[in-house]
Formats: C-alpha cells, sequence, structure tokens
DNA sequence: TTAAATTCCTGTAAGC
DNA sequence: TGCTTACAGGAATTTA
C-alpha cells in the first residue's frame, strides 16, 4: 500500500512530466472518488488549469496550479495515478482521467476505492475539515528526535498507534511502521509516554533510515502498488519484518510474532524488540 | 480529550 | 472444481 516513499516515488516521477502542462478535459468514471467539491464543480474547475509544481505531504499527492488551487490525491489501500499515453488501453477500476494537451493523459484508478480526490486551496481544504492537519514530515531535516520525544510523551497508547497517527507524524503506514520499530529493537505494543530519550531517538534514527532506504528503492509493492509507469517497486524484497509472520528474523534466527495493534497486523521479534 | 471500534470496498486465498 | 468465508488496511466516523 502507498505511504510515504510510494508516494514520494509517484511525485518525484510525475514532477518533470506534469509541470507545465495544462488539463483539457476531465472524465470522472466514478464520481464519488471525489470528496470536494461536487463533481460538476470539479471538472469545472479543474478543466483549463496549467500545473505549477507537483509535491507531496505525508501520503497526500499536491498538484498545484497556478492560481494557488490543489489537486490533492490520496491513494488509500490500492490507488494507482499513472501518466500514460492517450491511446493506451483502459485499465478495470479507472475512476478519473485527467487529459493533457499533449496527448498524455493522467489516470487515477483504484480497486477498492479507498483514496479520494479533493479540489481547493489549502486554506479552503483545510478550513471544510476535508483535509486532516497532519504532522511533521519524518524525513525532514528539520524534524528533530525531540520533537518525537515530546509527541510519544503525550500518548497513552500503543506506541506503533502514534507511529500509524497522521496527526502525530505525517506519512508512515503498516510497513514503515513495523520496519522501523524492528530497526529501532522497540516492541510495537510499548505505551508510548514510557519510551525513554535515548530508545526516542534510535526510533528517530530507524524511521529515517526506514523510509529513506525505501525511497532510493522506489517503495515496495506488497500489495498493488505501481509506480507512474505501472512498475512495481524494490524495497519488498528487503523488508525485515512486515509480511514475514512465522519467518526467521534476520537477527536472532526466532520466528517472528504476529500480534493485532490499532487494527492492523503487526509484525515483530519478541527477543530482539522491547 | 483521547482511545478504541466500526465502516467502507474488492481481490485473493484458504477451507470445505 | 466450485462455492463460501476470512482477510488485507487508511482514515473518516462513531462509540466509549
Amino acid at each position: 500500500m502507498p505511504e510515504l516513499p510510494e508516494v514520494e516515488t509517484i511525485v518525484a516521477d510525475l514532477r518533470p512530466h506534469l509541470v507545465g502542462r495544462t488539463i483539457t478535459r476531465c472524465e470522472l468514471a466514478f464520481p464519488t472518488i471525489v470528496r470536494h467539491p461536487e463533481p460538476e464543480e470539479f471538472i469545472d474547475a479543474v478543466v483549463g488549469m496549467r500545473i505549477e509544481s507537483v509535491g507531496r505531504r505525508g501520503k497526500y499527492i499536491l498538484i498545484r496550479f497556478d492560481n494557488n488551487v490543489l489537486l490533492v490525491v490520496h491513494l488509500g489501500m490500492t490507488g494507482q495515478l499513472r501518466l500514460v499515453d492517450a491511446v493506451s488501453p483502459l485499465a478495470k477500476h479507472t475512476h478519473a482521467v485527467f487529459f493533457l494537451e499533449n496527448n498524455m493523459q493522467l489516470r487515477y484508478r483504484d480497486t477498492r476505492r479507498f483514496g479520494r480526490l479533493l479540489l481547493g486551496t489549502q486554506e479552503a481544504l483545510l478550513s471544510s475539515k476535508k483535509m486532516p492537519q497532519l504532522g511533521p514530515e519524518p524525513i525532514d531535516p528539520e524534524f528533530a528526535a525531540e520533537e518525537l520525544y515530546r509527541r510519544l510523551r503525550k500518548r497513552r497508547t500503543a506506541l506503533k498507534a502514534v507511529l500509524l497517527d497522521q496527526g502525530a507524524i505525517a506519512g508512515v503506514g503498516n510497513i514503515y511502521a513495523d520496519e522501523s520499530l524492528h530497526r529501532a529493537r522497540l516492541r510495537p505494543d510499548r505505551i508510548a509516554r514510557t519510551v525513554s530519550k535515548r530508545s526516542a531517538v534510535r526510533l528517530h534514527e530507524s524511521l529515517r533510515e526506514s523510509l529513506l532506504v525505501a525511497i532510493a528503492n522506489r517503495g515496495s509493492s506488497v500489495d498493488t502498488y505501481r509506480d507512474a509507469w505501472g512498475e512495481i517497486g524494490g524495497q519488498q524484497e528487503k523488508l525485515l519484518v512486515y509480511g514475514r509472520a512465522g519467518e526467521p528474523c534476520f537477527t536472532c534466527g526466532r520466528p517472528l510474532s504476529s500480534i493485532r495493534i490499532a487494527g492492523r497486523t503487526t509484525v515483530f521479534c519478541r527477543t530482539c524488540q522491547h
């Protein structure tokens, strides 16, 4: 599923091909994928717009137009945003197509439809609560270990639940929460506020390392994730714990455990993580 | 106020 | 083989 590294890969790939392009037409095969504004208004507003920049905030893709309006794309679980030639056959579950003036199309596809599209100024989307307030970017050099420690101290829930909370830290999902906790040798069910400063520093480092390595490897295609060209990533072959329940821990050789935290399957090593 | 549970959704795979 | 059922999970919403 797309998390920060996967979204970052898509954004970096799309940027040079989208900046400066104009949307000449928009078709919504499944209009309810648009959450703001109403579908007709969405189409009217997006057509004729010229793309100024392509960015990311947490797991959100931000396509900015020249009048400060944003097209926001959240991929949910199975969302894919692909840039294809207009003549390429339409894949199943394609819910939105943005036609560009150079005969290319930006297509949004999403089997489970957990994803969504939004359009509006950042201020309008935030104030209308269509977009949530997000925590700091974990790979931002400004994001200090001290900041992570402060946020963990405030919470009486499982450490992993805090990592998954987009309002606490932006962009971390099930894969990289498990990966970074394993790297930091911390149990996912530890109550966040009981974590020492020393451990928080380790988790801060592990979080950054897990995400940056995954970006370098173009993300994890563990489920249906594909990049902007429809290609798989490479990180799925290098994951330490995610999806490896029952298999031996790479450090101690004992079988990895699986429990449920915050409704998610959680894999960790009972020997190496405390 | 915070935390936990529920809901949405379809493809896949396990079980009979 | 074919059918049924459980499971995967991001985040908005509801309940505790």
